[in-house]
RNA sequence: GGGCCGUUAGCUCAAUUGGUAGAGCUGCGGACUUUUAAUCCGUAGGUUCUGGGUUCGAGCCCCAGGCGGCCCA
């Protein structure tokens, strides 16, 4: 668990045994004139090559084909003259490696035997053939080390704590094949999103992680400090308000994949750092975003796993094909509540919606904030397929557009996939008068003390002066698509999550 | 922020009422030319997260702290 270094490097004095063990060798081997990092080997074919090329040798084959192949060393398996490695590669193939005296000779079984421990790297040139047991291996003329490992591999056999696979992800990588899985499936998420909005004509561009005002969204931001010239600047908590600077530039179809920072804790559905995905698009709604955004997150499974019927952590399938269902907020708060809620019913009588179901709610939150608590812990919580719920309080959306017939609601969507929001999506305000009440109704929360609301920013208004074209924006967590489609919590769908050094 | 639980060998985990800290795998030594988490024989390995306290005696009880997990806000 602790990764003290040793008190003495040199001799390695204090180290546990195992390794100790490993530096011994790797000095022994340098003062033996054998480079144990060599910087080249003569690798002709990967591991999964040379299983492409013989898919179907019967067992006990010969093939008279020589190859040179790499791989990191996770079983060995050795007899008095004969020894077998099972190598596997970055894309977790594994190939079997052997070893036997009649074809490295005396030294070199000695060496391999001596030097070589679980989880070095090792090069190995020879014949493909098959075991008596039919596994295909390379029968080795020589070998070569790789790479030498100086620290133990932790046992295959047994699942790595769940801290230790956090902590240290390179272990888990290397163990865990469904970890590198993991990593490329959300690589083809992000190259999927990417094509199918170069498919829409869209144009992906990068605005501002530091800002020196905060806004497009309701968090708290991180404060960091630019030295040069001399001020405080935030860590953006949303791209919004550059990408509707681009809409207002022309740039009619934009979208960005990039990082939000949140100065907020952290479970198993938040990260302090999380990849978001913004889009804007002139003349689209919160009806037609609606649909682009299903068929985004359906040609992402299709990408990623070649169906939209997908397969969870749990063994469970996920269904994301065809059309989903839509809700109204204040249809479905009223349908759980059994009696009518509208934007006019009172802040008392919602209070007391709130106390009836023992839900603990701030005294200051207004109609807005109360009806989204009370919607999310009695609907949203418990929507398992993927729903669209719209119309949202205007209150709480200061950014959307109030809804073209009903008032007192915007038209915003949230989209719910598997208990959790996954995306939301507006028709934009785009008039910069009544964005500027908004956002000064917004301020004078913040001056009252809320942290997260928003602040009035000049130049984005003055942007808005300049017209923007009515627009629909949709923002989705990249990471929270790759729990969607693959039923894991947040910290596996990122590669290196934030963690309190040891 | 609050509550509960956890933290022991390289890894995964045990340890009765407070009484010499154990196992499997890994490691080390040996045997073995067809193994598949090889097998067999032998053997080593500990600041029990840290700091205090109670006690003849603490992995275990008490206090404070660290790190992590779950639930709640």
């Amino acid at each position: 668990m602790t990764d003290e270094l040793p008190t003495d490097p040199a001799t390695g004095e204090d180290l546990p045994e195992q390794m100790r063990v490993r530096r011994d060798k790797r000095a022994r081997l340098l003062a033996g004139g054998v480079d144990p990092y060599p910087v080249q080997l003569p690798r002709t074919h990967s591991l999964a090559e040379v299983r492409a090329a013989y898919p179907d040798l019967p067992s006990d084959t010969a093939t008279g084909d020589k190859v040179g192949v790499t791989g990191r060393v996770m079983f060995i398996r050795n007899t008095g003259k004969l020894c077998f490695a099972t190598l596997r590669e970055g894309d977790g193939t594994e190939l079997q490696a052997m070893l036997s005296l009649n074809n490295v000779g005396e030294d070199a079984l000695a060496a391999w035997k001596g030097d070589v421990d679980l989880g070095d790297h090792v090069f190995i040139a020879g014949e493909v053939i098959t075991s008596r047991r039919g596994e295909l291996s390379v029968l080795a003329d020589g070998w070569q080390l790789a790479a030498k490992a100086l620290r133990p591999l932790p046992v295959a056999h047994k699942d790595l704590a769940e801290e230790t696979r956090i902590r240290q992800r390179y272990v888990d990588l290397i163990l865990r094949p469904r970890a590198r899985d993991t990593v490329r499936s959300r690589a083809a998420v992000v190259r999927s999103l990417r094509e199918s909005f170069h498919d829409r004509g869209f144009v992906e561009v990068e605005t501002p992680m530091l800002q020196t005002m905060h806004g497009g969204a309701t968090a708290r931001p991180f404060v960091t400090r630019s030295n040069a010239m001399d001020m405080d600047l935030f860590l953006r908590i949303a791209p919004e308000l550059y990408l509707k600077r681009c809409v207002v530039g022309g740039l009619e179809k934009v979208f960005e994949i990039n990082r939000n920072f949140r100065n907020e804790g952290s479970d198993s559905s938040h990260s302090p750092e999380f990849a978001m995905l913004e889009y804007y698009e002139a003349y689209a709604t919160y009806d037609t975003n609606a649909v682009m955004t299903r068929q985004l997150v359906q040609e992402a499974a299709d990408a990623a796993f070649g169906t939209q019927v997908v397969t969870l952590a749990d063994g469970s399938e996920y269904d994301l094909s065809g059309e989903w269902t839509t809700l109204t907020m204040y249809g479905s708060l009223s349908e759980a509540l059994g009696t009518e809620i509208t934007p006019l019913t009172p802040v008392e009588l919602l209070r007391k919606h709130a106390a009836d179901r023992e839900l603990e709610v701030d005294p200051k939150y207004g109609h807005g904030k109360l009806v989204e608590e009370l919607w999310e812990h009695l609907v949203g919580n418990h929507l398992y397929a993927p729903t669209f719920v719209r119309d949202f309080p205007v209150e709480t959306s200061p950014l959307t557009r109030q809804h073209r017939t009903e008032p007192g609601v915007a038209e915003k969507w949230d989209l719910y996939v598997r208990g959790f929001e996954l995306a939301t999506g507006y028709s934009e305000l785009v008039d910069p008068v009544v964005e500027r009440e908004r956002l000064e109704d917004q301020s004078r929360l913040g001056a009252a003390g809320d942290d997260e609301a928003m602040r009035v920013d000049e130049d984005f208004l003055r942007a808005l002066e300049y017209g923007m074209p009515p627009s629909g924006g949709v923002g989705m967590g990249v990471d929270r698509l790759l729990m969607a489609l693959t039923g894991l919590g947040i910290r596996e769908t990122i590669l290196f999550p934030l963690v309190r050094p040891e």
